[in-house]
DNA sequence: TGTAGCATTAAACATTCGTTTTAAACGGCC
DNA sequence: GGCCGTTTAAAACGAATGTTTAATGCTACA
């Protein structure tokens, strides 16, 4: 159907996001990917030169436009505020709808979030090698206008707010399966990127704005 | 100095769970583990079976104290409180602070909370395949707790943010990569477990205890 | 003392991995 | 049409993995 068929490069670069999602980045061999997309083995030494630049492509593709849309959200945001402290679900919601919304107009699905729920851990080495800045950067950006957003809290607990944030949201978005030993066997909403996000929201928020350790409650 | 001198199974054993905790399970070769343990390799074939029998020891060793600890905490509050609905800090704390303690008091140092961490990622296949049973357990009690403390809250509300706190959880006391990250290479307080446990606690009742859907704020 | 049973050792096994090599097929351009 | 850079194909390489085997050491008990 495509008027140019897909290229062999491509096809290894979707394929492969596919399976790292599924079963992690080490445990997916260039032989199930190339035997998935229908490719030769050598192709992918001969397109990306190694397994780990393989990985670094696959996250780039991803990370990029997330980063550049978390980044442009919250310029939009503060531009239109003009100098005042943002909400603090404005902010969260800047963070975390590009997120689901590439997950949901991707042509590879739900893949994204699952790829990224990873980058905390398995592929935390590949992430920090290949892209401590362009992350930094955005996460930088965020913890600015939090703390703006909450003065009363001191710079230090900022940080630890938002990184208990990230990993809450990286989970959700990673495992179907504790939620469902918690329900223990009843019957389960739906868990799709949507509805996680209506969950998880006032979740975030709440912890985020709790009182810190230098306020009288 | 040791009487009676620490067993070839209990050494593979320690330094199995050390190297678990450092690089994954994946990443750790029955060789590394071995030679670490100044044992034979062959060692540990004989006295676990396979490597995800030696997996499940390991897990097991630290799962059932931890798991026993967590609902006997929660026993003795509710029994303490007399019918009477338990806080929800208090609820936290009971399930949170085995977890401190064993990585205070256990002689593997900090090595069980990564360990942990783990759980839900790489080893959440072996955790899920040979321990769903008590871990179902314990978690079906918190939640039923958690619910009469919350009793605003819906079932489904209640399962999402138990799930929500242990993907917070787990990942606070994984990575302190990203704190480095997220405060920008200015000098950072400690990140040791009491204190991290310190900034958890208000983020975690603070997520746990906002207002749910049905609820006009 | 001798022997049965458990523990340890060194060596080899079969797979699987990422990577490299060699050759063949394709496609545009003078 | 013939050359050349690009892409694919098949096979092999070396290293590393989990596992097994066969032999040896050791300890306890009769």
């Amino acid at each position: 159907m495509d008027s140019t068929p897909i290229s062999t490069r491509d096809r290894i670069l979707t394929t492969a996001e596919r399976l790292f999602a599924e079963a992690g980045i080490g445990a997916t061999s260039l032989r199930a990917i190339t035997a998935a997309a229908n490719v030769n083995l050598a192709a992918v030494n001969y397109h990306f030169g190694s397994k780990d630049a393989l990985v670094e492509a696959v996250y780039r593709r991803h990370l990029e436009p997330l980063n550049a849309a978390r980044l442009r959200n919250l310029e939009t945001l503060e531009t239109a505020a003009g100098g005042q402290a943002l909400d603090v679900e404005t902010i969260v919601r800047a963070f975390v709808e590009p997120l689901v919304e590439q997950a949901r107009t991707g042509a590879s699905g739900a893949v994204l979030t699952r790829l990224l729920a990873q980058s905390l851990h398995e592929a935390a080495g590949y992430v920090e090698r290949f892209y401590a800045r362009e992350n930094d950067a955005v996460l930088q950006r965020y913890r600015d206008a939090m703390q703006r957003a909450i003065p009363a809290l001191s710079p230090d607990e900022i940080c630890w707010r938002l990184n208990f944030m990230l990993g809450t949201l990286h989970n959700a978005f990673l495992d179907a399966g504790l939620l469902k030993l918690l329900a223990g066997g009843e019957n389960r909403a739906e868990t799709s990127p949507e509805v996680t996000l209506t969950q998880l929201i006032p979740f975030l928020v709440a912890g985020l704005t709790a009182p810190g350790q230098r306020e009288a409650i």
